[in-house]
DNA sequence: AATGAATGAGCGTTCATTCAT
DNA sequence: AATGAATGAACGCTCATTCAT
């Protein structure tokens, strides 16, 4: 295993201006466009700044590295599938099976929708993804899907629910990267999501779920 | 394996395929070491060159660009991992439900056991996955995995056990990579293992599967 | 040390001017403060700003470049010494060599005192040395060395005089700055510090100095 | 005190083939035009390659970076000039005060000759000189400078002898530097010479030494 | 007067690939 | 066939200075 360099990538300034906030706005649209047009493999600097009519020395005002910038991509990313997760996961009056389902469905549709842009933070995450910050990140969900799980499986022991939560949470994520990376139709995004929502449901029933 | 001619009789008939075999194998061993010690980012095709005792220029008069040579070291992987998951999908001996299992447990295990190079190998996707030959390579294992689900899912339709068997096999692939990103203790490598064992069994169950 | 005005009189009399004084302090303290925390290579206008806790545009408002700044901390250690070996040289109580060697030791000493900040302004000096006005500064002692070398060597001609005083005092400057560039014991110090008094008294008497 | 990175500065390779050093040369031949024309301030690799008219990846097979490039000019220089004082001081035929004598003119004068590569590479002395290649280079003379000393002092404790031939050497050292900075007519080398070779006899006679 | 965001030329360095030997 | 020196565009990043507010 390689130790890679864990550059700090923490935000330089929080911006304090309308005008910083549009900057920094502009520099991440620009950004977003940069990867899902040129790939991570020309994702520069020197170019989002461009993209963003702005000089490199204001993006590096902004942020203090390369992995920075990528990494607040994909934290935003990250935050935007989250709350669409949670909000479906915490929706009592919904049968769980019922839930894993649309959010399977929510997941892989919005997985394909921005599958450019994804695809190439994924291709990039070398750069970011040793970052102390980046851990953090990946665990903001854990907490609804603990409560997700113990609800639909109450009798199960704690270990097994941690395990057979992140097993689902994980192939999903996979799963969702690695259909997106080829252009979908509609009907193949119901097909699939389908599938691997059966898979999720008759793995948390044979886990013990009640439905 | 390398393909050393006895040294009296097929070295004269064919010196040069003979030495071009070593010269590939001696390459690509280096590129593996050079992948799995530097990491993705410092694979480059001099560094290949010297770790082999070999001149670039006879590292490219193999491989006509540094893709080529990922692409054959990442087909090569494919070939020995297809290799390995047929033997076990083929043996008619062992219930089918049982072969998943043993299949998961030796695959996950495979994976951790070269997680320095799959994982720089993974890192490095963006550069040769777009090679036309790299679709190709992915398809190898499809016959074998087709067979065993018309015997796992006999009265399933053809397309129910494509996407089922492709999901499978995705997951697989995709939930090992994950897993073998980190360093892993070999308790956590059987319940990983059993866990998605757990998961692909119940959804065959799910589908009709008669144990 | 800083003019402060009495809060009530002249603050009011001369508020800007005060307050410029004030300013330009602050900036020559932390200039001080970056030089010998981050080294030549650091020290950059935005950080000492930084330091100061003013704007950027303040520090060039008192400072027409980096340069400036440089050269004022220069002139200012310059100023310091000079005084330091001044009021050593024109104490005419004391025999001349005696005032050598005394001026040698606190001479070092405190080069050793504030090596980091010294050192430093060495390494940017290319940066400063060739302004018009650091010419000036150097020439400052003139007056004391030329008395002191008139009461030291009576009978030698004025040329001999002027080689002689110069060279002591180039040399003792340049040792000063070699000298501390490493950490110094307080022993070391000492020792050091003689053998050049050693040195330039042995060559004073050589010149004719009736001790 | 400041803790500046020490890269590596050894050279890359020794170059085998006459074309190599023929190249090896004229980037150094390039290099010290550059520093003496361009300054310290303005050597840059890409100058350096151009006026040797040779891409910068040529400079950087040779030269690992660019403070091993200056190093290397630095070494030369040093083991030029060392060359030049061993051969003055191991001449036991000359009495050993007219050695330092002879010694002194010829470093002065030589420190003048070449006072603008010399003045540049002092200036860069901090990309340089924390390396532990430069602490080696310079210590290359001290056998010579000792029996040098041994044969002036010979009743002298080692100690004494030790720091009288450091203090010499470090003055011969500092002050041609120092007055290499301005450029020199004949007449001012020969006085300067001759006050500086006064200086040292006077402390070598002064610590012992019988003439 | 004071601010600090914005600029952008410039830096040191890398590396896939070529081609004269 | 084999070599490995040579190329040079490209990269990430810094910082002295300006100027609109």
């Amino acid at each position: 295993m390689i130790q890679r360099p864990s550059p700090s990538i923490s935000s330089r300034k929080q911006p304090k201006q309308a005008r910083a906030t549009e900057l920094v706005a502009a520099i991440l649209q620009a950004a977003a466009q940069v990867l899902a047009s040129e790939g991570a493999q020309r994702f520069t600097t020197t170019r989002v700044a461009e993209k963003a009519g702005v000089s490199v020395g204001s993006l590096y005002q902004y942020f203090p590295n390369k992995a920075a910038l990528l990494f607040r991509l994909q934290s935003d990313e990250w935050r935007q599938t989250t709350d669409l997760l949670c909000g479906i996961l915490e929706d009592v009056e919904i049968p769980p099976l019922e839930r894993i389902r649309t959010l399977v469905h929510a997941f892989i549709r919005s997985e394909c929708d921005e599958a450019a842009v994804r695809g190439a933070l994924d291709d990039a995450a070398p750069l970011y993804r040793d970052a102390p910050e980046a851990q953090e990140a990946r665990a903001m969900a854990n907490g609804t899907v603990e409560a997700f799980m113990r609800e639909t499986l109450p009798e199960a022991t704690d270990d097994a629910r941690a395990m057979a939560g992140q097993l689902i949470i994980k192939t999903l994520s996979a799963m969702g990267a690695d259909f997106s990376e080829n252009p979908r139709t509609e009907a193949e995004i119901e097909d699939y999501s389908d599938a691997l929502a059966d898979m999720f449901c008759a793995y948390l029933r044979s886990l013990g779920h009640q439905g």
